[in-house]
RNA sequence: GGGGGGAUUCCCGAGUGGCCAAAGGGGGCAGACUGUAAAUCUGUUGUCUAUGACUUCGAUGGUCCGAAUCCAUCUCCCCCCA
């Protein structure tokens, strides 16, 4: 099968400029493509990591990707898809998320020997003269026409700043250095990057006169249209610190039934024969899918270990047998305790399971708290030290349980 | 530069002197039903040493027995005209 063919087998590609070029493009020549990420937090999100999946599938299939870190256009913030401003990041920040960044990349692509570039649009950005990057940028670009893209129409009722409306002119600019210095011919981007991918094709054109391509990958959003991702804790993040790779799992694992063959493609690279199998799969059958979906995540994001881990605190407490060390958990000091005692509510505090006591104590009145499958059913409950000396585990709600031991 | 409108709890949005910790919706959390799914129904959703106390309605100061509501100053946002 061809890397053409298998991106489209596998939902990736949304939009393109030229089907018949670009396919012949990346089924018969070796190119040069880059795809931008905005440094807009310390951590990669899973957002980025459908990007690098995309990008992994190319350099696969020999091509050279360069993976722009905006450090430039962080100044400005893409306005795109947005009802409101972003809040201006400092420099500081920006510089510090470049940083980690660039850490978390080198997981999923290979850099090494040039197979693959990455570069921060901050270096050339930054030392633009205003004068001349509008001579020679800002003459290209009418805005007449940009007023019409659908990425302006939601902030022309709320408002759209000047800075912000730069913010086509400074990516198209990217993609024209690049194209310049590194013989880059292709732009790929999330659907929602479409104009400013258009913008950077067509001041490549007016400046060199050359064609340069353009593809978009299907969003990730659950079957009501919502951005994936997100989760009243915010974003699921790659890193480890800010989301445990157990509870990286279970989001997965928890994705909607109509979700999970969609996600088996596009997020790991189990060859399609086999996901071909899944797809038969009905009604309670598809957990096994799902598991297999948390499983090869969690497996490419943390490594096969922590993939391993997760899986079997997740048979532990779903199932029957597994290894329940590796769910969250948390250990107590001998000063947590009074008298030799601790209350459910402080545990639940103390765990972050709730973040209030107010809150801890609604939770228990609710009966959605217990302790080694027992209900709690008195807010006053307490426990000794005694009983953290075997394995002690609260359970909240339906599918949340933490682990507590004592120092 | 001139004129007008606005800022309310996680979000949207009511409230124009006591009955306001503040309607309604969204979202979140919990319960029922289930398959760790979706949909649906129910409860809940500022904090605490909890039938009460404390903090909250852009900021500061004031009027009043009493302010989200009235007054003054300030900050920010939007719209119209130029």
């Amino acid at each position: 099968m061809t890397l053409f063919e298998e991106l489209k087998e596998r939902g990736l590609i949304a939009q393109m400029t030229d089907e018949e070029q670009i396919k012949n493009l990346l089924n018969n020549e070796k190119i040069t493509f880059y795809t931008g990420y905005d440094p807009t937090a310390d951590s990669l999100h899973v957002g980025h990591f459908l990007q690098l999946v995309v990008m992994a599938h190319m350099q696969r299939a020999g091509h050279r990707p360069i993976a722009i870190l905006g450090g430039g256009t962080a100044m400005v913030g893409d306005p795109t898809g947005r009802t409101d401003m972003r809040k201006m990041m400092t420099k500081e920040t920006i510089a510090h998320n470049v940083d980690c960044f660039r850490k978390q990349m080198s997981r999923f692509i290979d850099f090494s020997d040039g197979k693959a570039l990455m570069v921060n649009n901050a270096d050339w950005l930054l030392n633009e003269n205003y004068i001349d990057f509008l001579r020679n940028v800002g003459i290209h670009f009418s805005v007449n026409r940009m007023l019409t893209f659908e990425c302006f129409k939601s902030r022309m009722e709320r408002g759209l700043s000047f800075l912000e409306f730069n913010y086509m002119l400074m990516q198209s600019y990217d993609f024209y250095r690049l194209h310049e210095d590194y013989g880059c011919v292709m732009e790929l981007g999330g659907d929602d990057q479409w104009a400013n991918i258009i913008g950077g094709i067509e001041l490549v054109r007016k400046k060199t006169g050359k064609d340069v391509f353009g593809m978009t990958f299907t969003l990730l959003t659950t079957s009501d249209g919502k951005k994936m991702g997100k989760t009243r804790g915010g974003a699921i993040w790659l890193d480890p610190e800010k989301t445990p790779p157990y509870e990286f799992f279970q989001y997965w694992r928890n994705v909607e039934d109509s979700s999970v063959i969609k996600l088996l493609k596009m997020l790991t690279f189990l060859p399609l024969d086999e996901i071909k199998k899944y797809e038969k799969l009905e009604g309670s059958e598809l957990n096994k899918a799902k598991e297999v979906l948390a499983y090869e995540v969690t497996k490419l994001v943390h490594g096969e270990e922590e993939a391993n881990k997760a899986l079997e605190a997740t048979h532990a407490l779903f199932g029957s047998g597994g290894d329940i060390k590796d769910m969250p958990f948390t250990e107590l000091a001998h000063e947590d305790f009074n008298d030799d005692v601790i209350t459910v509510i402080d545990l639940l505090v103390k765990s972050k399971l709730a973040p209030s006591r107010g809150e801890a104590r609604r939770l228990i009145t609710q009966g959605g708290i217990s302790v080694n499958n027992e209900k709690i059913e008195s807010i006053g409950s307490e426990f000794k030290k005694e009983d953290f000396e075997q394995d002690f585990i609260l359970k909240k709600g339906k599918k949340v349980y933490h682990r507590f031991s004592i120092k």
